[in-house]
DNA sequence: ACTTAGCACTCAAAGAGATTGAGTGCTAAC
DNA sequence: GTTAGCACTCAATCTCTTTGAGTGCTAAGT
């Protein structure tokens, strides 16, 4: 692959990026020192390498994914943030943040607004924090609410219905053995083993009290999976998208919860051909990771047309995951210091 | 208005609503009892009044808001449920409910799929019910938690983070001040005097424990406060409608909250033109309330195109609402048989 | 052997009639 | 007051033409 064609490969994607309409050799001319008949040769044979496509006979070229993929690991020279960009991303993020979670969330949308595309998060740090509290309420007739805080700040609560009332003491077992054998657990060692043995424990009370083992675990489960997603709009907005597609897609969270799964290791860039079952077409996504004291706790990621303006999103999604590191890792000592007191 | 003409209306807004096209003097001769060119005299009277609308010259009738409003205050009849409908209406009903906002949406998500139009449930339960607990949890340096439990079973908590942090002392103090002045307290008794009186009976402590305050009272009024809207994707696919009004109309909750207050009184139609300031042409909202133990608590609402199939369901949603109203009304039964324990 | 000017060719998109047909209003007869 | 009949209207659809951006190929130029 000599390095003129690079060049033009280079030229055509940077053009379709910003004009969405099929790229013609002259439209070329002003990047690459050739004439637009060369352009024209060269265009074909990067059409038969599979990088470029046309529409119809006479139209200009559209990148191919695989064009695309080229683009982006080889080609492209990614826009560095000047300070003041800098300045004006720290404005869009909180300077505080009271939960892990609210922190993600905001600079989750802040990413959706700015680059008008729907941004995902999964986060992962309350798998690495642990139980701080477990409280069992009772509310009513056979109604108990389960309360469980976690060292991150994060809060759950579900109420459930039991089969009857429990009695004063049976509470009360429950609660010193919660206390006893949960109460600073690290959410990612409560495995199905751990869980069973600890059930098998509680003896005689087991019949009794395991439905409410059994929420407790689906707490757990779900605090250490939550998917986020933001920008829905700018998805149905989207004219590079079918619109059906977007709705069955806004439909399904379970899907979100898939793909967003093995992006945790290093900036990622997806192509919707690259990932089966994806249903949006011509979307492409990109990740980055974020970590929490120098552990993986996440990832952000951004879900836009294939033609998304890599140069510039690729350093703000990135600026803004390393932020978000930064700012978990520092409240993450601060509360170190408190448990030392 | 004489008794054919009524006949006519009816029949153009009853094949309008199946068909979606404007209606022609002929199709309304099965209908109604005259020649095609009788049936045209009419229309062009009906179109007078201001009853009916021409698209075009050489086109059918259509039905304006105004017609639609005669249609379902005095023309329209509507069909009766059958055993085996309510059969099948209950079963999308959940048996039992843990919450009652469990129930209102459920039943708001299965109206949805039923009738493929957005609804929006308006619950004022938490209004009428009582504080049944208070509690605040410290969970690391100048965090706390507030918890906050009502008889109807809901239960919300805020995390919140303070200048500084509280003594024990003055923990106990709040733990005791909420126990005595807010347990039992039904919330709709929570008025800003109210509060304001209780921070002045805190003296001292007031100045410390104020952001505390503040917050709970916060949660309080996001308690009797709760929209829900479901079935947001029927809306996005329903050709009658134009897309970026849907989005703009999703995008703003506010304007969702506004529009359900003073729906709480009976079955209510209403069209978008007279309802000013809703952003979505052609709709038409159909509200109907439902309550608890003989008092409004709250309103299940169907939004859909203006031809929406009125005769069908209204009693479907009429349904809905009397089976809630029973079943958080015996539910609460329960809970007062509890209390008197 | 590569580059390029030139030319014939292609094809989507946009525009200009022409055609169709559902529906109307009006009139005159019943 | 009702209705059959007729001329008229107009959106929708189709066809035909034009336009123009863009191509591939060829032959001459370097």
């Amino acid at each position: 692959m000599d390095d003129r064609k690079l060049k033009i490969l280079t030229a055509v994607v940077d053009e379709y990026i910003v004009s969405g309409e099929p790229v013609g050799s002259k439209a070329i001319m002003s990047h690459v020192k050739a004439s637009s008949a060369t352009i024209r040769n060269e265009m074909a044979e990067l059409e038969k390498q599979g990088y470029l496509e046309q529409p119809h006979t006479s139209a200009g070229r559209v990148p191919t994914y695989k064009g695309y993929r080229l683009y982006v690991d080889r080609l492209m020279e990614q826009d560095p943030l000047s300070e003041d960009e800098k300045k004006e991303l720290d404005a869009m993020l909180p300077e505080d943040f009271v939960t892990e979670k609210d922190l993600v969330e905001k600079a989750s949308l802040a990413l959706a607004e700015l680059t008008k595309c729907a941004t995902v998060v999964a986060n992962s740090t309350p798998k690495f924090s642990i139980i701080s509290k477990v409280e069992v309420i009772p509310t009513g007739k056979r109604m108990y609410v389960i309360l469980m805080i976690t060292s991150n700040g994060e809060i759950k609560n579900k109420v459930c219905r039991l089969e009857f009332d429990l009695t004063h003491e049976q509470l009360e077992f429950f609660d010193n053995f919660v206390k006893q054998n949960l109460n600073g657990v690290p959410l990612e060692e409560l495995s199905d083993d751990y869980i069973s043995k600890l059930t098998e424990a509680m003896g005689t009370y087991m019949m009794t009290l395991s439905p409410l083992v059994s929420e407790l675990v689906k707490m757990t489960k779900e605090l250490d999976r939550s998917v986020i997603l933001k920008g829905q709009k700018n998805l149905l907005t989207c004219k590079d998208f079918d619109q059906t597609e977007i709705i069955s897609f806004l439909d399904n969270e379970k899907e979100l919860m898939d793909f967003i799964d093995g992006t945790f290791s290093g900036l990622n860039v997806m192509f919707s051909p690259e990932k089966d079952g994806f249903v949006i077409h011509n979307s492409s996504i990109i990740t980055s990771p974020f970590s929490k004291g120098g552990r993986t706790a996440g990832a952000l990621g951004l879900i836009g047309p294939m033609r998304i303006d890599y140069a510039k999103f690729i350093p703000y999604l990135e600026y803004f995951t390393s932020r978000i590191s930064d700012m978990i890792s520092q409240r993450d000592d601060v509360s170190d210091d408190d448990k030392e007191l």
